[in-house]
DNA sequence: CCCATACCGTTCGCGAACGAACGACCCGCG
DNA sequence: CGCGGGTCGTTCGTTCGCGAACGGTATGGG
């Protein structure tokens, strides 16, 4: 609804201005930057205590099952990458997952190594009626930003994010 | 430097309206939100390979001596506020820095049950010497955004932020 | 003066996170 | 045929993260 930006700086950052403000620092990146972590971390907090903590799903569990409802049985390794964590970790949130009869592992035939993962029917109900409720909420918080704001930010991360994936590879001679 | 804006959709985003297109959902707000949560992943990521690897010191670690630089000796629930972590975990990371020689804890002894903390030296030359660096990688990334664009995403992460306290609190009076 | 109340930091139990190292498995080259 | 090198998932050890519960410490009312 509302659209007037909000320009005020937020309690913490005055306080940094207050002991750091005579540093050469690129406070404008600063800004840009570290709200994106505030911001990022309040709003899962408000996810995990609102959406997901009735079905006692951690964020991890959740975006997994949402990767496996949206790409269907997929290779372990994918998954790892999908849901944004290392192997090792993908292991321990697929055994968690099964263990709750969510999700459901099974050997690829052609390739002993691979691992297949995908949901259960009974995981394929919980993030049908759970992910609208996500969605709704995004759509609350987004609410206070107009569409072309929406679009703008969206827009801004991505280049953020394209940023930080080609500036990963280099630093190394790769 | 650049400034054309790039509304391409990732990889990711095209596979979901792929899958899920027909459903009533509002993917304008999916995209804002979602990508809040992919580039402060992709960015953490980026800063403890290329920032905080060499000095092995974990994320939580560095926002917690980046905390006592800035505001000093504090109380420790302040400290675990200010982190963004909860009590407990707030003991841990304490006793994990203590190991190391960065933080001190003593008791207050006005109030019993307080604990202050404080950086030592040690800890005050590491977080002087990792502070800019760190920033200088902040200023690269968002050196891809006009500084208008650096100001407009900090502008709406700060609406973002705002709405969720308030959201957080709702169902109650204030 | 004492006790109920409230608050603080810690401990406990668990799930999640990573890098390093490991066994199982595939494949291509000799 | 075999075996060296690469890839897969898993295990191990450590740190981070939370809610619940606990002991220690203040404080105000009786």
């Amino acid at each position: 609804m509302s659209s007037a930006p909000d320009d005020r700086l937020l309690p913490a950052e005055q306080k940094i201005l207050d002991a750091l403000g005579d540093l050469p620092l690129d406070f404008r990146a600063m800004w840009a930057i570290s709200n994106v972590f505030r911001s990022s971390a309040a709003i899962r907090r408000h996810m995990e205590s609102n959406v997901l903590a009735p079905d006692r799903l951690s964020w991890t569990a959740f975006v997994g099952l949402w990767v496996l409802w949206v790409w269907g049985e997929m290779e372990a390794r994918d998954f790892a990458v999908a849901v944004g964590i290392s192997r090792p970790t993908a292991t321990g949130v697929m055994t968690t997952l099964e263990g709750r009869g969510l999700v459901a592992r099974r050997k690829d035939a052609r390739d002993g190594r691979m691992v297949l993962v995908s949901l259960t029917p009974s995981g394929r109900t919980t993030i049908e009626h759970l992910f609208p409720r996500f969605n709704a909420e995004e759509s609350a918080l987004a609410s206070h930003l107009t569409e072309e704001q929406q679009d703008a930010l969206a827009s801004m991360l991505r280049s953020l994010l394209r940023a930080v994936e080609r500036s990963g590879r280099a630093g190394g001679f790769s």
